[in-house]
RNA sequence: GGUUCCGUAGCUCAGUGGAUAGAGCAACAGCCUUCUAAGCUGUGGGUCGCGCGUUCGAAUCGCGCCGGAAUCACCA
């Protein structure tokens, strides 16, 4: 809002005083350094080629003008071509009474339709800490989409057949005797992982055997008996055998609630879950009709390619020689089918960088069909969390588990909260549920504070700090101003606008507050909670400036008393509203 | 080799055309008879990978190098 006010009026001064025009856009607007006096600074480098006079000269003339003319200034001063802007205290006590209710964002953008398909799981193992990345930023950026305005659907689509799914259940067939998730206890998807991981051992023994009998590895890798019979089970699923088949919606079943629990657990739903195994037969259809129309070639062997070599790429396979479907059909498929059924002005893909490649043929394949969805595909790009000792490898026993990783967190967060000895007065349920809020709460607020698009390291043992920039420093600041709420009840008293005068403390609170708007634009705009995180840290730790240096409740004077706590719970509830945004709760006391 | 992304303090990360480049962690020194100390204040710590260019102004934009990651599968 202050933006805007300014940037009217400094255009205003560029006409009235050099009789120049400029667009809002070329304005430099800045919170002002902490160095120096004053709320918002202008950039009037640009400027001096108007008023052919110094940056200095240029930047007291405008704030002359500005002082008269905007209304909301009470001083200004000028260091080199920075201009900076005290904002009036009665403008800063007005805002605050606007803002005396719930808080909501302004959202004025132009609202869109919005698709976001995130987690996509297989249904051979559980989730780990990649998935957990991915989860987080899905849910986050649907929530700030929401948030800004727009119309939001999340959509998950599950991996739920492919040569995988059947290596679980073969090894579960053959050495499983009939075990089930309710016989040992054992989450479902962690069981059937289990039988993963047993058919990769048993696969490598026999490729073994075969290459101590001298065939070469490769060749091994495709005649060990085990690998065979998966596939031969693939078959017999897409021949819809009835054995494979009631085998395999157990097993997946199994998954499914396995899955369901760690996504309650983290705090996540979806509008609406897509099967690959009903969708991947629809994109050999839009395949056939692209071949038909000339816009797709065939080879010899009866394969469907595209030639992208005129777009900078290869020639893509888009159906086996057999028939079959590989990733591009199936995606091309689900593609339209969404599209169709949402007409979405865009489909965000929440999917990990090492599949830009994929997204790029993605997008040309659909061009060249001439399908409306091209142009509404974002891939939502993320990069992959690595390890102290490198990168996650499923067969190598190096990944972190998602329900693992959760249990670590709220441990670590019930030795931290009876270390500080805070667990007294509140029942045994209560204790665990802040264990869990505050446990998430800085593995949430860990992995969201990090650009998307950059890799990012994860050290189980140290990473997850509880002090300093963490999610559980922005939760406690909320707690704080809670429980000065709580106390403040009923001494609350009508203040007088002129008695108050304003501490730097005070404005800087108060600016950040302001700056919650453009924070949401900007994160919504670029698809990054990271914005959002890093501004919860800046307006917490402002708070706790405020909070530790001037008394709110120890204030004598009402006046004073009444405005610090107005302040207070504001940043408080904007605190909870942001924190949200990012899937952390917010809670009353800790 | 082609393409894309990344390189900022010992470590983890902000900052993406403006002022003397910022936080946290780790280290050190202070602050609880006072509204929640998961907090606050201070000290030390930098060739923003390197070079050239554009600009009144470059960590930020362009070009070239160096280093790292991903990808270029009839796996998904």
């Amino acid at each position: 809002m202050l933006n805007e006010i300014l940037t009217h009026h400094a255009l205003e001064a560029l006409r009235v005083l050099y009789g120049q025009e400029a667009a809002g856009d070329d304005l430099q607007i800045q919170k002002t350094r902490k160095e120096f006096e004053g709320d918002l600074t202008l950039v009037v480098f640009p400027y001096t080629r108007l008023s052919r006079k110094s940056p200095e000269d240029t930047g007291r003339q405008m704030g002359d003008y500005l002082l008269e003319h905007a209304g909301v200034f009470c001083r200004y001063n000028v260091v080199k071509g920075f201009l900076n802007l005290v904002v009036q205290d009665s403008w800063w006590l007005e805002y605050l009474e606007q803002n005396g209710g719930e808080y909501r964002p302004s959202g004025d953008v132009e609202p869109s339709r919005i698709l976001i398909e995130f987690s996509s799981p297989n249904t051979n193992k559980p989730l780990h800490l990649g998935h957990i990345r991915n989860n987080l930023l899905g849910w986050s950026v649907s929530r700030i989409l929401e948030a800004a305005g727009h119309e939001v659907y999340r959509v998950n689509l599950v991996n739920d057949r492919g040569i995988h799914i059947c290596k679980s259940m073969l090894a579960w067939k053959r050495w499983g005797q009939g075990l089930t998730p309710e016989q040992c206890g054992k989450k479902g998807d962690h069981l059937v992982g289990d039988f993963y991981v047993l058919f990769d051992r048993h696969y490598k023994e026999e490729i073994a055997t075969l290459v101590a009998e001298g065939m070469n590895e490769e060749e091994a890798a495709r005649q060990a008996p085990l690998i065979q019979e998966a596939q031969a089970m693939l078959k017999a699923w897409e021949e819809g055998d009835e054995e494979v088949r009631n085998l395999w919606q157990m097993m997946n079943a199994w998954v499914y609630s396995g899955f369901e629990e760690t996504y309650k657990r983290l705090g996540i739903s979806f509008h609406k879950t897509y099967y690959e195994s009903d969708t991947y037969l629809y994109g050999k259809e839009l395949v056939g009709e692209g071949l038909k129309r000339g816009l797709l070639f065939q080879k010899e062997d009866g394969s469907v390619w595209i030639d992208l070599t005129d777009e900078g790429l290869d020639e893509k396979l888009l159906l086996r020689a057999d028939g079959t479907s590989v990733y591009m059909t199936q995606d091309l498929g689900t593609a339209e089918l969404r599209y169709a059924g949402y007409h979405p002005d865009r489909m965000v893909y929440v999917v990990g960088n090492e599949q830009n490649y994929h997204f790029d043929v993605l997008k040309k394949v659909l061009k060249r069909l001439e399908k409306n969805s091209a142009t509404a595909i974002y891939h939502l790009s993320y990069g992959m969390v690595e390890l102290p000792h490198g990168k996650m490898k499923s067969r190598e026993g190096t990944v972190v588990d998602a329900d693992a990783l959760m249990d670590e967190m709220e441990t670590t967060a019930r030795e931290m909260t009876e270390s500080l000895g805070k667990t007294a007065g509140s029942g045994a349920e209560e204790a665990q549920q802040l264990y869990r809020t505050v446990g998430l709460g800085a593995l949430k607020y860990f992995i969201l504070k990090v650009d998307p698009e950059k890799n990012m390291l994860f050290n189980p043992v140290e990473s997850v700090d509880f002090d300093g920039n963490t999610g559980p420093f922005i939760q406690y600041t909320h707690a704080r101003i809670s429980s000065l709420m709580r106390k403040a009840e009923g001494i609350r008293v009508e203040r007088k606008k002129e008695a108050v005068t304003m501490l730097p403390e005070e404005r800087e609170v108060l600016i950040l507050c302001h700056d919650a708007d453009a924070v949401l634009k900007k994160a919504a705009a670029g698809m990054s909670p990271a914005h959002i995180a890093n501004y919860l840290y800046e307006l917490a730790r402002a708070y706790n400036t405020f909070y530790q240096k001037i008394p709110v409740l120890k204030e004598e004077d009402a006046d004073l008393r009444s405005f610090r706590l107005e302040l207070s719970a504001l940043c408080g509830r904007i605190l909870k509203y942001y924190l949200d945004l990012l899937g952390i709760e917010a809670p009353e006391r800790m």
